[in-house]
DNA sequence: TAATTTCCTACTAAATCACTCAGGAATTAT
DNA sequence: ATAATTCCTGAGTGATTTAGTAGGAAATTA
């Protein structure tokens, strides 16, 4: 278990993802200029991402990102797991030792604290932060600060699609 | 918060010092070699424990390091906080907005997250590793293999002040 | 005095971080 | 068809962090 700036990259986007997760896909562009971080690093980001089978990609005009399962289904622990590198595997001087189940007393200490971490990171999903009352409201207020419209978008391609069935 | 391999060494070499806590002051050298971690290194680490108020040192010969107070009393949030240098405060691209509390929302809900692990780990002390049914005999187990003879240094210096004192 | 151990500073190779640049591939709008 | 949009990929780069080396000074014990 590892935690960095890059966790914490990789799990506000999550967060931006599963906030706009019902108005389609949300773009990289969008995320950069919003959170402040460079593009071609956010995409190097969602690469891992998407190879952790966290996120969709959508392509051509009117694409995204989008979550590949519910906000309920996609804990913390599992972001941060795709994004940071997992740390090297705890070494003893004396492989021997080690691989006897001898290693040192604070190694195996360190192991039992390292999964009681990711069993509390593993419990908690984007789920608990998105489905909370008025958050939406707030994320539509915030979107307009920053001259986002993804909302608006969306239900203008609703409304033309309405329209083109007519 | 943040958490590398940095933390993982301040918070096993704590685990140390806390299981020998009884026994006297704990060199570096015998961590460096129990731990497979370089002296000067630990040397570092320690600094910034000692700075932190977590450790005090005994200088000369038969000194080493020791807690500054019960191991029910240092958390791992507090090793980790010491030893690791904090993560760059959340930046916002719009200084303005972030100021005026007006920040991207993630970032909020990020600030949360972040709370609630801290809450976590500054809930787990080092008492609670130390302090448990047969942790000391197996600690013994473990020095004998590592060549490691606090208890039995200390037992021999008790012995001698005894002498002394008759 | 001699040995031990913390303490302190400076330096270094390697890895990681965060980013830039450049382009290609797929999709949609005109 | 053409252009625009967006994901996708890789190569390269300066700054920072990691983990370690080296050398010594100060304090304590024997």
């Amino acid at each position: 278990m590892r935690l960095s700036t890059k966790g914490r990259y990789g799990v506000t986007a999550m967060m931006d993802l599963a906030i706009h997760d019902n108005a389609g896909p949300v773009t990289l562009a969008d995320i950069s200029q919003c959170q402040g971080i460079s593009l071609s690093y956010l995409e190097q980001l969602f690469a891992k991402l998407r190879k952790a089978g966290l996120v969709e990609g959508v392509r051509g005009p009117g694409g995204g990102y989008k979550l590949s399962r519910g906000a309920d289904k996609i804990s913390v622990a599992q972001i941060i797991s795709a994004v940071d590198e997992k740390v090297d595997v705890t070494r003893c001087h004396q492989m021997a030792n080690c691989q006897d189940g001898e290693r040192c007393l604070t190694h195996e200490l360190w192991v039992e604290l390292s999964d009681r971490l990711y069993q509390f990171l593993d419990g908690i999903t984007l789920a608990q932060f998105v489905n909370r009352p008025g958050i939406h409201e707030l994320a539509i207020q915030r979107d307009k600060i920053n001259g986002r419209f993804i909302l608006a978008r969306r239900q203008a391609e609703v409304l033309q699609q309405q329209r083109r069935a007519s």
